[in-house]
RNA sequence: UCCCCGAUAACUCAGUUGGUAGAGUAGGCGGCUGUUAACCGCCCUGUCGCAAGUUCGAGUCUUGCUCGGGGAGCCA
């Protein structure tokens, strides 16, 4: 014998999610102490374990007095196991509580840094692993988690395989000076991926449709609030898909993502107090604008854009506009945008891409592109932006065997995030940010 | 990389024409039989980012440095 077979199975432990209709039953929660407050002979406690948040009622002519003098070492955020009677409670917030009657600190705390008082952005980030346990980080984390959760439910219902790419990879990409570098044994100087892209639209020839998601690095020394040297990217290639095709995956996918956040984490939207209508804009069919069009428009409204110039974060601004609806812009010119993406057999000059906007000034949240298919193009690219040719031999490869039109895109996941929980910047939408100015903790 | 702003108690901040620092919160003690960021009373809290300079005297003025924030470019 073990000595523990009175233990209860893991997945059988009582939550507090899981107490309102168990009013009248004794129950027994483990959890963290978030507030504590008495007046006169009772005493109140907050316990929160993950799963939501209950008061404890501790009454003195309920307890014995070691258990009721216990309550003077409940710190903020001490560990306890309380044990007690569910009871109605139309008094508090909760719904229930839990008039105690046995408590036991399974380890203290003292002095936690994060009070629920204002605090400074370089502080709560210095205590990341501290502020993770708020409501707000709660909220955020937990609609995070079912975003991830959505887009893969919307692959898995239309049959995307996924195949994950390497992080350490020798190709440089579009940017060298975006690149963190590292050496690679004998083999000379390796990167950490800024995309998967490349090895994904290999992937296509086996599955036809495929996706990946991992994390992205890139070394830019961008301080914005829309930038992060780490971050989480899904992607998608389809064989077989043209542009047209890529923009109707995109908003399928995001409008199906929306609805499932919508509907199962509306508590976690109050709490971060995100005003739900805006987006219920993306209900609507979204906006699809060619970059021609874009820069009249922009144009018109007095920016100081040029045919050729990429659009910056304050005309992206101006396209959404006051609109609730996301935009796409299509077809950039060909040199503002990278080497894989296909000539526009229309318009040379441009390339078969698009961009989704977000509204409310949040932004790119997607690029995509249909794929450039022919090897002797492909080549003339590389060549002519000054890439090296060895490296991307592989990717050249691909099209010599079956080369087929395709498209694909990527989603940055904290700006996705972001714009869903209306968060200003995208640090907070990660669990531990990555910036130029910080790496800790 | 460029432009702008900041650094004073554990936290958020105030600090007058230069005269050895103050509030709220947190923490400690006490009060109140239902608290919701409770309330009331008392107590505690300092390398004023670092270094130099001007001055009888610097949190305050000057210079340099460090760290952080906001924005731009670039991108997802």
């Amino acid at each position: 014998m073990d000595g523990q077979e009175n233990k209860i199975k893991w997945n059988e432990r009582i939550k507090i999610k899981d107490l309102k209709d168990k009013t009248g039953q004794i129950h027994s929660l483990t959890g963290w102490v978030f507030f504590t407050r008495k007046s006169g002979n009772i005493r109140f406690i907050g316990l929160r374990d993950g799963s939501g948040k209950i008061q404890g009622v501790l009454v003195k002519e309920e307890v014995d007095q070691a258990t009721y003098d216990l309550f003077t070492r409940l710190k903020q955020e001490t560990c306890i196991q309380m044990s007690g009677i569910v009871q109605e409670s139309k008094r508090n917030r909760f719904g229930v509580e839990i008039l105690v009657k046995e408590i036991e600190i399974i380890s203290i705390s003292e002095n936690f840094p994060i009070t629920p008082k204002e605090h400074g952005t370089d502080f709560l980030l210095s205590n990341r692993h501290l502020w993770l346990r708020s409501s707000r980080q709660l909220a955020l984390f937990n609609i995070r988690n079912k975003v991830i959760q959505g887009m893969r439910d919307f692959f898995a219902q239309h049959d995307f395989v996924q195949m994950d790419s390497p992080i350490l990879t020798q190709n440089v990409g579009e940017d060298p000076k975006g690149l963190f570098n590292l050496s690679y044994f004998d083999l000379g100087e390796a990167y950490l991926a800024q995309t998967g892209q490349l090895y994904l639209e290999a992937s296509i020839f086996a599955h036809g449709n495929v996706f990946c998601f991992g994390p992205t690095f890139r070394a830019e020394k961008s301080k914005t609030r829309r930038h992060l040297t780490e971050f989480w990217m899904l992607e998608a290639e389809m064989a077989f898909m043209d542009n047209v095709d890529n923009m109707d995956v995109q908003e399928d996918l995001i409008r199906f993502v929306i609805t499932k956040v919508l509907d199962e984490c509306s508590w976690h939207l109050k709490e971060l107090e995100r005003d739900v209508e805006a987006l219920k804009g993306c209900m609507e069919p979204f906006i699809r604008l060619s970059y021609d069009e874009a820069v009249v428009i922009l144009q018109n409204k007095g920016a100081k854009i040029n045919w050729g110039d990429d659009l910056g974060a304050t005309d992206e601004t101006l396209l959404t506009g006051d609109s609730l609806v996301p935009v796409f812009v299509y077809d950039y010119p060909k040199k503002a945008k990278a080497f894989y993406m296909k000539e526009n057999p229309l318009n040379p000059k441009t390339v078969k891409c698009a961009d989704l906007l977000a509204p409310e000034g949040y932004g790119e949240i997607i690029g995509g592109s249909q794929r450039e298919d022919s090897e002797e193009k492909l080549v003339s690219r590389i060549l002519e932006v000054g890439l090296p040719i060895e490296p991307y031999q592989w990717y050249v490869d691909l099209r010599r065997y079956g080369s087929v039109k395709h498209s694909g895109f990527g989603i940055g996941l904290e700006r996705l995030v972001g714009w869903i929980c209306g968060i200003h910047h995208i640090r907070e939408t990660i669990p531990f940010p990555r910036m130029m100015e910080r790496v800790y903790p």
